[in-house]
DNA sequence: TGAAACATACCAGATGGTCGGTTTGTTTTT
DNA sequence: AAAAACAAACCGACCATCTGGTATGTTTCA
């Protein structure tokens, strides 16, 4: 969408642009909607371009996937950094990242899951991740009932995915907030 | 796999062969990969005698789609007659179908969701089969927390449909165990 | 015999990917 | 400082393969 008919050479720009429109695709026509071509399109580059910041595909749509688990990252941290609780402080973290209304419009790695489900490669990519975070924050977000929680904002998550009507959106906020109480008053 | 060499012709089974192929192949390789060519392969059939039974490819899609909506329906509907206990009784069994090990094996249906995620066609036919259930159960099945039950669940489903090792099998089936508990003791 | 259940052959288009070349930016040399 | 040398960024044309789909046969069953 950006206007840059006649920018210089700026190749993180480029890249960036790329990555971002392969998400999107991804995220609202789904993956085998994600063709060279449609994502050379709509960053505005040929096809050639695309394929000499990512040699094939498979790289292409790994880089993305990545790319997608450092915003992801990074916004955990974020909130992780916010919240004075220590008890349930990452699943808190999950909850609001994933099932909460802030995080269900822009953020493009909405779409994270989504891809990992098709492909095995990055099936271990993201459980890789989940089972390092877990590990990580194993003194504060341990229990069954932590793990329910954020089994719920998946849920929750794939839910506000499935029904793009937004008639449920409150309901679904409403849900959120009240996983986030659950992890206070905790009580295993 | 059956050895259906030379057999005579059988319509019905070919059908149904077709259907299963083409619901485990996206299950296990992802939509993408389900082509006709593939699917016929997999059933012993050609690519002509496939667009004989559908006569293109989002027939077959959403007849494999709606044929596993049916399966879940008549799993559900078992689920619900053996349940003595009133409220609560869909998200029960709504979790017993999805989150339980029994259900997490042959049951090809687990690749639902999957195909649903994709596709915007399927994500309507998805939505609407789950609104219907819950108006239906409205009675029994009302209130946050039994909501909660069931997001979890599908979180849960998700959790063993992404880690292939096996490791964490009896930790979520443990955790079935216990979401099913929360749907007695409801207290809303 | 005739209709249903398949197989075979084939096609137009799209897909991922390669290759040679052109433009732009950076470094080195003088 | 200017020019030469080099490399990175990007384009455009091309190709082999695969895609969904059609048209036309051939076999099986009622």
């Amino acid at each position: 969408m950006s206007e840059s008919h006649e920018r210089k050479k700026q190749p993180e720009i480029v890249r960036r642009a790329l990555l971002d429109c392969a998400a999107q695709i991804s995220l609202e026509q789904g993956l085998p909607a994600m063709t060279l071509q449609a994502v050379a399109d709509a960053a505005h580059v040929t096809k050639g371009g695309l394929l000499h910041h990512f040699p094939n595909k498979q790289a292409l749509v790994q880089a993305v996937f990545q790319d997608l688990l450092e915003q992801l990252d990074a916004e955990i941290d974020e909130l992780l950094a916010e919240d004075p609780e220590s008890h349930g402080r990452f699943t808190r973290a999950y909850i609001r990242a994933f099932a909460t209304a802030e995080s269900q419009g822009a953020a493009n790695w909405n779409a994270l899951p989504l891809s990992s489900l098709t492909d095995p490669e990055m099936k271990t990519m993201w459980s890789q991740w989940y089972a390092a975070r877990l590990e990580r924050h194993a003194e504060t977000d341990s229990g069954p009932n932590l793990g329910i929680a954020r089994y719920a904002a998946d849920g929750l998550w794939l839910a506000g995915f499935l029904e793009y009507s937004g008639v449920e959106a409150e309901t679904r906020e409403a849900l959120a907030e009240h996983l986030l109480s659950l992890t206070f008053k905790d009580k295993t």
